[in-house]
DNA sequence: TTTACATATCTAAAAATATAGATATGTAGA
DNA sequence: TCTACATATCTATATTTTTAGATATGTAAA
């Protein structure tokens, strides 16, 4: 758990949001179509759709979260789903807590 | 208070470093001459000297700090004293707490 | 085993940030 | 009012980030 690293993926909106919609995604995502549920995050495309981005982009900004360890990726057939790893945002959290 | 903003000051070591002095600047500062006391914060030369930074380099970290409110100038003298928000700085925290 | 689709990676251009030297400004003291 | 000093701003360059188009890869279905 990086402070640095990880501020740096906060330092832009769009990734700010789009670790805010994986906290509920039924509210912010339409349904998946070969599963009912969202325990494994959110695909690629339902973010990229919602934040207008290009593809290229959103598998960057993904990419990025996911080298801070911000995101857990599951592979499911020919999607990949993106769910937030609570632990390290929790233990971003307290470290800035008890750092700044 | 803009979460984006304040991020990006903390995507980068040295201004997180300098916020984390702050917190304590009887432990990482040496006296000040003309005052006693850090009340006011500490001056600019002294975070330079810290940091191994170059001057204009400092005073731009510190302004774009203070552009984000996160700290706070005082000018005494031929001095400028920094000093933390603590108001700011516990708000941002809040406000990830809540949004992160 | 080809095709279509989802995502990742590569490449490249534009914008932003980091950094320092030079210069300007403001203040205190001679 | 000179002079010295602390800090801010300006200018310029190197590096990083943003972003997208093109291409590659992996998977499922026909």
């Amino acid at each position: 758990m990086n402070i640095v690293e990880i501020s740096k993926v906060l330092a832009n909106q769009t990734r700010v949001n789009i670790l805010r919609w994986l906290k509920n995604p039924e509210a912010n995502f339409p349904p998946h179509q070969e599963i009912d549920h969202f325990d494994d995050g959110v695909c690629v495309g339902f973010i990229q759709d919602k934040t207008g981005l290009s593809q290229s982009t959103i598998s960057t900004y993904l990419n990025s979260m996911q080298n801070a360890n911000l995101v857990i990726p599951s592979r499911h057939g020919k999607w990949t789903y993106y769910r937030r790893n609570e632990e390290v945002i929790q233990a971003y959290l307290q470290e800035l807590q008890k750092e700044l």
